[in-house]
DNA sequence: CGAATAAAGTAAATACATTGACATATATTC
DNA sequence: GAATATATGTCAATGTATTTACTTTATTCG
């Protein structure tokens, strides 16, 4: 059948589909996939990637009082605009509170509610540590620091290519 | 200032957030960072990256002669709901057609038009090379050759946690 | 052959992510 | 201090991606 030779063909299509392309087109389904499946471990909670990586975000120290939106949009390497949005799911779910800044009434404040840091700490992180566990099965520590470190190395060059300034 | 010290710390954020965890936020980071460079890199044709996938993967041998949306959709690894939706935009561009199939009235053959086949060769392929060759800055044939690696192993994990059959 | 199964297209809802544009508030500079 | 520049939030448009659900057409199996 056709449809199994077009379907079968992750191992076949690195021959002639040179290097740069590939290491894109790998890059492009990993993303894909990651999203896919690490929303769907996440599902019972109903948390998707994106909002993980911000509620993750929030536990970091540096960011543990809260964090300007312009700031956690310079983390994450998102447009504050897209951020807004995810920012309001989480409100509505009562993972996170945005107040006002003191020093500047433009500026809010992120902050990660009670139940928020309790729904990261006692729910997520089991699982999180299980998808990783099986999405990295057969790496060892060293795998990852060099998957790792052509990840940095591959973020600066996009970002040299990003016009965006760090200001 | 508090926003140079959260907007400087790419080099910071990986002493204390654990290989996966980091391995993971990474390619989050790359993956939008290259859909945002990519079309732009593209931005005179009008091309997003995901177009791009698409038009390069119809130049492939094998689907020279057009292919099925299914076995493109396998091939991608994406939802044939989201390619569908992504063929339109090229079918309106002039880039692609579908043809019902002879031996089957449900399925629609997707074949790249000549217009669609001059630009990637003419246009896209040149500006495709700068891109690579800027992204890739640094990277030896070895480095590629080792990233794809990673990524090849990581999308394994990541297809055999996906609940979807290959068929 | 006819019934169950599978595959294809489509529609709709939801979520991410980008860009451009705009109003307002804060900083800088002269 | 006033003019300029920058930062912030928001609105809107567009594109990508997923899931669920439904209809129609083929295929398979009994």
């Amino acid at each position: 059948m056709k449809k199994d030779a077009a379907r079968n063909n992750h191992k076949v299509d690195g021959v002639a589909l040179g290097l740069s392309n590939r290491l894109f087109f790998r890059l492009y389904q990993c993303a894909n996939m990651m999203h896919k499946t690490g929303t769907k471990a996440l599902e019972p909670h109903g948390v998707t990637t994106q909002q993980w990586a911000i509620l993750g975000a929030l536990t970091r120290p540096a960011f543990e009082h809260g964090v300007a939106v312009g700031d956690l949009a310079a983390y994450l390497l998102v447009s504050r605009q897209n951020l807004a949005g995810v920012l309001s799911r989480l409100e509505a779910q009562g993972h996170i509170v945005r107040t006002v800044a003191e020093s500047d009434n433009r500026s809010r404040l992120i902050k990660l509610t009670d139940a928020g840091r309790t729904l990261w700490a006692e729910e997520m992180r089991p699982r999180i540590d299980d998808y990783y566990a099986a999405a990295l099965d057969g790496f060892s520590t060293d795998d990852r620091i060099h998957a790792i470190h052509y990840l940095d190395k591959l973020l600066r060059n996009l970002a040299a290519l990003d016009p965006e300034p760090e200001h």
